[in-house]
DNA sequence: GTGATATTTAGATGATTATCTTATCATCTA
DNA sequence: TAGATGATAAGATAATCATCTAAATATCAC
């Protein structure tokens, strides 16, 4: 759960799911949406990763990504626990 | 939103808020639970007063916290955005 | 195999952060 | 007012983190 929040903590990486909640999408396509250099979109990626927030699979020459839902789940459910 | 994920993103400040769900509780009642300083503790207090996650009231000498529920709604309203 | 494209990894750097000790501020009691 | 207690602020330090450039890995097309 640490993990977890601490890869939700940044801004970037937040927008990277929400770009992820329309459709998944290659580790390219998302680097395109932002103004950094793609090494720093990877880095982002890989805490999602371990994290667990998302999924990447390997598509040819590409590497597509999605969302965990189930683990952002979890992180509702820990929310919800917080403030009910 | 930024300053309240980034609240939330540490293990100890998680605590304060599941000890402040319990009940409304001095600063040092929840210094009470920690091992480090009172300053550090008085650090995450700030930050989660920052953060809104918390509501500061004086009482004499003492100083009560209690849990804003209100913006850990937003969280939960931003998160399910995310997932659903 | 060679070259081209997609992506990640490595190493370096500057910024932020959590923690500590010490000092300061606020309130209470006598 | 003086001393004691509750709490925060200031300043220092070590660790973590986001970002960069350059290098490495993986796949495809030829």
């Amino acid at each position: 759960m640490d993990a977890t929040f601490k890869a939700l903590s940044d801004p970037s990486r937040r927008k990277i799911l929400a770009l992820l909640r329309e459709e998944d999408l290659t580790a390219g396509e998302i680097a395109a949406h932002f103004a950094t250099s793609w090494a720093s979109v990877s880095h982002h990626l890989g805490v999602l990763r371990e994290a667990e927030l998302v999924v990447a699979e390997r598509e040819g020459q590409f590497i597509r990504y999605s969302l965990n839902t189930t683990v952002l789940q979890d992180v509702l459910q820990h929310l919800m626990e917080l403030s009910s």
